[in-house]
DNA sequence: CAAACTGTAGTCGTTGTGATTACGAATCGA
DNA sequence: TCGATTCGTAATCACAACGACTACAGTTTG
């Protein structure tokens, strides 16, 4: 697929998780978000560094400090989590730079099209998500073959 | 950093819809069909390998040889072609491996269950879709904001 | 046999990803 | 004020994926 190793999205969703979870416990450190999502604590703040920006984490230095929600997680939808560490990447991959013969153009003209619509879907699949929901496990696993 | 890694998808489908347009002129060389999509023919053979197995294009050696479809391409859709390369892979990247702590492991059961959801959501958008209308410029970009 | 293809293995350079180290700035407690 | 704790961020490193490229064996046509 296109979208190949990159982690920040479901480390992401794992970290407002893990606080949503922590509701009131005061703030948390990248040290023990770190140990719940098992990857780098440096790592885990690069990633929280859009969501601050975007008023979705509040972050504070010093001795008891540390990362808490700055939005209650059933208004947190997992698509706009999406958007803000991936949404500029195409979810299929695009070949290119753009081939000499036109007819290759216009190909290409076309998936560049087809990736809108897909990124679409995806974005309108996680818009159906929050926080809130991955907190109650109220994912599913979907029964239908990819048909509807 | 704009475009995702995995081109074997949109090479493929570049190709598929080349040899639609070709329609009977005989087999394509895949050194015709590297100028097309900007690709090494080596890749394009590497590419096409999976879509001949599964029936969808025929390849013969020889001086006269390359590549044709071996189905029409109004009965190819992109999901197929979509499952032939990437299905395996998953949409949205998954961390790992299974951190400590029990909530950490049920948030990424429950992240494994989306990113089959979103995978389907996927699949269905491509189903919509030939290597027909491919070829005759009938994928459109959404108007819609990603809203539904 | 020679030419034109495919089939496939193998190597190589580039790039993305995340771990890790390092250090400065901010905050709190004594 | 001093020291401990934590964030913010840059720099570097190892690893893996991707795709270009080379090389060569096998197959078909003339």
């Amino acid at each position: 697929m296109a979208r190949s190793k990159n982690t920040q999205f479901a480390v992401a969703v794992h970290v407002l998780t893990y606080l949503a979870g922590m509701a009131d416990g005061g703030p948390v450190s990248s040290d023990e978000l770190s140990e719940s999502t098992n990857v780098n604590p440096v790592y885990v703040r690069r990633v929280l560094g859009p969501l601050r920006e975007a008023g979705l984490v509040r972050s504070r230095p010093g001795v008891h400090g540390g990362w808490e929600l700055a939005t209650p997680a059933h208004d947190v939808t997992l698509a706009r989590v999406w958007r803000l560490l991936q949404g500029a990447d195409p979810v299929l991959g695009l070949h290119g730079p753009a081939p000499d013969c036109p007819v290759g153009r216009g190909i290409q003209r076309s998936l560049t099209a087809l990736d809108s619509a897909v990124s679409d879907a995806v974005a309108a699949e996680l818009e159906r998500f929050t926080v809130h929901d991955v907190l109650m496990r109220q994912i599913e696993q979907p029964a239908k073959p990819a048909g509807g």
